[in-house]
DNA sequence: TAAATCTTGTTTACGTTGTACGTAACGTGG
DNA sequence: CCACGTTACGTACAACGTAAACAAGATTTA
């Protein structure tokens, strides 16, 4: 009957998660500029107007990729108390942040770049916080822990994405043309490039994470410091 | 004569230098996502198509200006040598960055985002890098220690960013209606939003840069270790 | 000197983007 | 039966980046 039923993919009632769910594939397959309403459209066998039943604007679907990457975070949450041993927790909180930067690396990269990811971010900056309350630090203490580890996390992410992306790789989502001054005058990072990329970027994670928990764990602490 | 000589700009001879610099500007006055081609163009009082005389296209145009904004970071590098007191130097590197941060908020925030940034900063990379040499790291722990400097730089610059565009102010350059699942189940984040926001970012980030700066010193290091 | 070439800017035009608008198919309650 | 809201579709438009052809001065070459 109906002459012209998609070819191409399942017909599923076209909800908004299921447009959020192939923006993401959309997205991790073939960059974020490459992320196109129309795109989604044939993607999903539908009209490019059909989109805006569910979603208001490209922004707020943007947004909306963010929230949804973000919600893969959820670390197992212990139950709130004093915790003897909160670095195991935040260690937690990081890898979890961690295994879904690495699931989904260029969403990430749109969720720490958009400021909508980080609005999106709330809910895993209030564990946080709560992690770093039982873990005894006061309130401004507290949330000087909370700055130092989101920094730590984002900046770590956003590096090792740099780095990965300048390692060669056919250039995908971003210029290529843009080796006029390379590699003359910076003889130490050309001369440690290959240190630079040896490393898996997990192990350099973990060094700078562990350097920075230790650092934190020597703050000073009220009650609850075993 | 000329009946259509610019009327709202001196007219000079349309260097590659004033089409960077007028692009600054305009991401500064008017956000990143309204840089466009057209806009330059009428800013300068020229047609669109003579800015291609000098720049390629629109993506080495952002290049330059995340090369031209990273170039205002020269720090007054010391002769390079065995250094006593290295924290001093990674401190001036750190004020450093924070003041061009600070001129150009929305332009180094391209810069940090775009991999074409993350490339121009390969000098930086390697006056840091020149840095922990002398400070007597070895190879191995001197990229650990760029890692997680850098990685502390990026990660705190864009949180500071991210939220300061949190607080209210009237959203020029990114979405406004994002307020629906907001201030619901964060208690302890709206609890301490205004600690968040009170602090000063510079004394948070002096903060965590301090942290930072002890846990590197405690690393193992070679001989000149004074 | 004159011709050829390069530089610098303009004009026109094309393809792609996000999305406003009008319209048709669809169930569901009167 | 109809009116109705919801959902999907096709058309249309303004703004975008930029390719191509062209014009006019500056510079080089014969």
């Amino acid at each position: 009957m109906g002459k012209k039923t998609a070819d191409h993919a399942e017909r599923r009632p076209l909800t908004r998660e299921l447009i959020v769910q192939t923006s993401i594939a959309i997205i991790e397959r073939d960059g974020a500029k490459a992320l196109t309403m129309r795109k989604i459209a044939t993607e999903l066998g539908v009209g490019v107007m059909s989109l805006y039943n569910h979603v208001p604007n490209k922004d707020e679907l943007l947004a909306a990729v963010a929230e949804s990457v973000l919600a893969g975070l959820d670390v197992p949450e212990r139950e709130a108390g004093p915790d003897q041993d909160w670095k195991l927790h935040a260690r937690a909180m990081a890898g979890a942040f961690r295994a879904v930067a690495h699931r989904y690396p260029r969403s990430m990269h749109l969720v720490l770049t958009s400021p909508a990811g980080r609005m999106a971010g709330g809910r895993t900056a209030e564990r946080a916080l709560a992690l770093f309350a039982a873990a005894g630090f006061d309130a401004a203490t507290a949330v000087n822990a909370l700055c130092a580890f989101m920094s730590y996390m984002i900046g770590a992410q956003m590096l090792e994405e740099g780095a990965l992306s300048m390692t060669g790789r056919p250039p995908e989502d971003h210029l290529d043309a843009d080796a006029e001054i390379d590699l003359d005058e910076i003889p130490r990072v050309v001369e440690l490039a290959d240190e630079l990329m040896r490393v898996d970027p997990d192990a350099d994670f973990e060094y700078g994470l562990e350097m920075l928990l230790c650092a934190l764990d020597r703050l000073p602490r009220g009650a609850s410091k075993v």
